[in-house]
DNA sequence: CGTTTTTGACCAGCGC
DNA sequence: GCGCTGGTCAAAAACG
């Protein structure tokens, strides 16, 4: 059981915020995707990265983004009003983008995702789909998109850092060893 | 009955 | 300043 906090070092002190990157999509990512963290360019160009053949295994870490996550307020912020012009910054999100082969757009990645939007993308036929983490106090976002190129792949785009550990239950150990390898990386 | 999905409208950022 | 595009909200529907 302790296995999971291995997800959130014990930073204690400093770091009110969730400092420790998580990869969720890990479980995914040590198959046979391609990840890559998206600052400018990525999906602008319908990126041909993929060929029909299959993407590369390739995990960034991109730590310098990670540290830059200054997230807002854990969920305490009801931000809806046009009028409320009273928000500080919101300059760049560290986000992680991750091309996975996959039939299905629901890539479950162990975490409780709410869809709250969905929008069709030029360039694409496909619409993508935004989701969020329905835990309490987590702003974590994702984004699914899929290629209109390559149906077969799926690109899904994490934003943000989970504050909690994975509500999974059923979970294999191999999906924790998974995840082991990929901290141990960093 | 509680939670999630759907869907249109709205808003902010950017380019022209 | 206007229009386009991406991202989010929120009300109602759908789902268990």
């Amino acid at each position: 059981m302790d296995g999971y906090h291995i997800l959130f070092p014990p930073s204690s002190s400093s770091s009110a915020s969730a400092a420790s990157p998580s990869f969720p999509f890990a479980h995914y990512a040590y198959k046979n995707a391609h990840a890559f963290h998206t600052g400018s360019e990525m999906m602008n160009h319908s990126n041909e990265t993929c060929s029909s053949s299959e993407v590369k295994g390739e995990l960034i870490n991109s730590h310098t983004d990670v540290s830059q996550d200054d997230e807002d307020k854990a969920g305490s912020d009801k931000k809806k009003g046009p009028s409320s012009s009273s928000e500080k910054k919101k300059p760049r999100k560290p986000r992680y983008a991750f091309q996975t082969r996959s039939q299905v757009d629901i890539l479950d990645d162990g975490y409780r995702w709410r869809k709250y939007g969905q929008k069709a993308v030029k360039n694409n036929r496909f619409p993508r789909s935004y989701y969020k983490c329905t835990f309490q106090g987590c702003n974590v976002k994702k984004q699914v998109q899929r290629l209109t190129k390559d149906e077969g792949v799926v690109v899904t785009t994490y934003e943000g850092m989970h504050t909690h550990s994975i509500d999974k239950p059923t979970d294999n150990f191999e999906h924790i060893l998974n995840q082991m390898h990929i901290y141990n990386h960093f």
